[in-house]
DNA sequence: CACACGTGCTGATTCGATTTAGCACGTGTG
DNA sequence: CACACGTGCTAAATCGAATCAGCACGTGTG
C-alpha cells in the first residue's frame, strides 16, 4: 500500500542512461534515436526489473493523448439494450488499449453538456454520443471540437461528425424476402405502419423499414393485403392495430414492425382464433428478449446491439484523417441478422413453384 | 474545430496578474494567498469571459487526483443487475464531481489486473471491484496499493479493503417477519437451504439468509415445518424441491431461497392443485423482473442493486483517512427493502389472535 | 591535416495547473 | 528613525513523459 510509482527518471537512473534514451528506447522508437542494442537492452531490463509502467496522466499532458474515451448515452445500463451496446463498445476499446469513461444524460441537454466537457477536461481522444432508440438529434456544440461519433443516431444539423446506425432498410428488405422465400406472396399486411409514411411520430426506424419493405415488395411485384399504422408501437396498440386489420382481411402473413408489435399481434391473433404459424405467419424486427420467450418462438431481425457499440469505438478511432473533408459525414450501416424461429410457416411446394413461376 | 483550449495562463494574462493570483482565486482560496476583493472580481471575469476550463490532466499530474473513479466488474451491463448498480454508481460519482472508467474482467484474472493497472496508469482516485452474485474474492494485490472498495463481495484474504454487500441476514429476518405478521406459524418451510448449513456451494447469500431466517424463527419460538436444501437456485431445481416437500408435508407458506426457486415452486404447486396465496403463502428474495410478471406477483426482498452502486463510490471517497488501521476492513451492510406483492395470505383473525395470545 | 558527416547519446524545455518561497510596500511601535 | 509585521502579490519549482536541439567522438574524404 502506498507502494511509490517507479517513473522513467529510475529506470533511465537504474539503466545508466538519460531519460531520453529510456523514453526512445520504451517507445519502440530506438532507431529514430539511433540506440545501440547494448542500451536497449539495459533500457528493457531495468524497466522490468522496477516493474516499470508509463503515467498515462504525464504522457496525455505532453502528447494530448490519452488512450481514453468517452460514451455517452441517453440511458446508460439498465436496459439490454444499452448494455450489450456498451459491451461491445468496451471489447474494442480494450482491443486498441483504450479505457472507457461512460455517462448517462436521462435525456438532460445540460447534463449532456457537463458530461462532454467534463470528458474533454480528462483529456479523452474522442467521444461516443449513444442514442436508445434511432433518431436524429441536435448535436451539441461542445462535442464539434474534437472527435466524435453518433451511435443509433444521425445529425439534425449540418456536422462532420459520423454515425454509427443499424441498417433499417435492408432489415425491412430481409423480413420481405424471408416472407417470399417461404412462399407468402398476396396476403402481406404490415402492422405499426403504412405506405407512403404513416409511421410513429419522429421514427426513423419506422421510416426506414418501411422503405425496404416497400422496395423489396415492388421489386418482387407484389402489393399488400393491408397495413394499419401504430402511434406507438407497444403491445396494446399493436393488439388494437391487428384486429382492425382482421375485420377487413385475412392475411397470411403478418410484418410487425417491432417485437412489441408482434406480441400484441400474437393476442389479437388468438383471440382471433388463429394459430401461429399455421393460419397466419409473423415477421418482425429487434429481437428483443420476447421475441424468445413467446410461443412459438418469433422470427425476427435483431438489432445488432454488441456490434453497433464495437464499430462506433472503430469509427471514432479512425476518424481523424478525413475530418473536415466537405464531403457529408459518413453514415455507417451496420447489418441486422434475421433470427429465423417459429413464427412462419412454409407454404406447400405446390404454391411455391407457382410463385417461382410468376417470378421466372 | 480544433478549438485551443483556453489555459490558466491566458486568463492570468488577461486579468493582468499572476497565474498563482488566478490559481488561487478560481480554487477559491483567495485568503489563503490574500488575494484582493477587486483582482478576485477581474481575475473571475476573465475566467467566465474567455470560457476558461480547467485541464484535469494536467491538475492531476501536479496534485496525483483525478476526479475519476475505476469501476471493475465480472459482468458489465449486459443484467439489469449490473446496470442498475452502474446507474448507482454513475449516480454518486456526478453527485461529487467524478467520471467513471467501467471494465468488463469476463471472470479472468488477467483482464482484471490488466484493467486495474490500466485504471492506476491513468490516475484513478480509487476503484470499485464489483462482483455479479455476493461471494468472497481473492484481492488481486494490483489493488492493494490503492484507495479501493469490494462491491457485493467479502475479501478471502486479510486486506484492509472495504466491502459494500446487501444486509441478507437482516433480509431473512425480513421474510420471516412478512409470514408471521401474516399470522403464519407452524406451516412454514424452506425451499433452497436447510440448517444448519445446507445451502448451494459457495453461496454467501444463502449462509446468510438462512441464518437470518433461522435467528428469526428461533426468536419467535417457532419450528420449521420442513425444509428442502437445492444444489443450485435453479427453477427447475426448485420445482423439485418443492415436490419433495410436499410429500412428506402439507405446508402453508414457503420461504424460497430466490426468485427463480419460487418460480419454480410456484408451478410444483400448481400441479399439486395447491393455490398460491389461498392454499400456500410464497415468499422470496432478489426481486427479478420475474417477480412482477408471475400471477400472483411475488412477495420478495430485493436486491438493492442502485444504492449498493451508490455505496461503494460513497465509501471509496470517504475511506483514506482510516486506512490502515488495525481494525479489520468495514462491512457496510445495505438494507434489502421489501416488496409486498400478492403471494402471502393474511390468516383469519381468528388465527392470528390464537397466535398473538400465544407469544404473550 | 582540415573538415564534413554519421553515430550514439544527453541537457533542457514543454505540456498546464498547483504550490512553495519570497519580494515590495505600507503601517504601527518603541 | 529603525525595525517588526501585515498585506498583496509574483517568480519559480514541480508532477512525469516526450521531444527538440545539440554535443562528443570517430571515420572517411580531398
Amino acid at each position: 500500500m502506498g507502494t511509490i510509482r517507479v517513473t522513467l527518471a529510475d529506470v533511465a537512473r537504474s539503466a545508466g542512461v538519460s531519460q531520453t534514451a529510456a523514453s526512445f528506447v520504451l517507445s519502440g522508437r530506438r532507431k529514430e534515436m539511433r540506440i545501440s542494442a547494448e542500451v536497449e537492452a539495459r533500457v528493457l531490463r531495468a524497466a522490468s526489473e522496477t516493474g516499470y509502467r508509463p503515467n498515462i496522466v504525464s504522457r496525455s499532458l505532453r502528447t494530448g493523448t490519452s488512450h481514453t474515451i468517452g460514451f455517452v448515452s441517453d440511458t446508460v445500463a439498465t436496459t439490454p439494450f444499452a448494455g450489450h451496446v456498451i459491451w461491445g463498445a468496451l471489447d474494442a476499446a480494450r482491443d486498441r488499449g483504450h479505457l472507457l469513461f461512460i455517462g448517462e444524460t436521462e435525456g438532460d441537454p445540460d447534463l449532456e453538456r457537463q458530461l462532454i466537457d467534463a470528458m474533454h477536461d480528462r483529456g479523452v481522444d474522442g467521444i461516443v454520443l449513444a442514442s436508445m432508440y434511432t433518431r436524429k438529434i441536435a448535436v451539441p456544440k461542445t462535442l464539434m471540437d474534437r472527435p466524435a461519433v453518433l451511435l443509433n443516431a444521425v445529425p439534425t444539423t449540418r456536422s462532420w461528425i459520423p454515425s454509427v446506425v443499424p441498417d433499417e432498410v435492408e432489415a425491412g428488405r430481409t423480413v420481405v424476402r424471408v416472407l417470399l422465400d417461404a412462399g407468402h406472396r398476396d396476403g402481406i399486411a404490415l402492422i405499426g405502419a403504412a405506405p407512403p409514411n404513416q409511421v410513429p411520430k419522429g421514427s426513423l426506424a419506422g421510416v426506414q423499414r418501411l422503405q425496404g419493405i416497400t422496395e423489396a415488395l415492388h421489386d418482387a411485384g407484389v402489393n399488400l393485403a393491408g397495413a394499419v399504422p401504430c402511434v406507438d408501437w407497444q403491445p396494446d396498440i399493436g393488439y388494437d392495430a391487428t384486429r382492425r386489420l382482421l375485420k377487413k382481411t385475412m392475411p397470411s402473413a403478418l410484418i410487425c414492425f417491432n417485437d412489441r408489435v408482434a406480441l400484441g399481434a400474437y393476442q389479437a391473433l388468438a383471440d382471433a382464433g388463429l394459430d401461429v404459424p399455421a393460419d397466419v405467419s409473423v415477421v418482425s424486427f429487434d429481437d428483443d428478449l420476447m421475441a424468445s420467450w413467446v410461443r412459438p418462438q418469433l422470427t425476427t431481425v435483431a438489432l445488432p446491439h454488441y456490434e453497433l457499440g464495437r464499430e462506433a469505438i472503430n469509427v471514432l478511432l479512425e476518424e481523424d484523417p478525413q475530418r473536415r473533408s466537405n464531403r457529408p459525414p459518413p453514415i455507417h450501416r451496420i447489418p441486422m441478422p434475421l433470427r429465423e424461429r417459429d413464427s412462419v410457416r412454409r407454404l406447400p411446394s405446390s404454391q411455391r413453384r407457382a410463385r417461382a413461376a410468376t417470378v421466372a
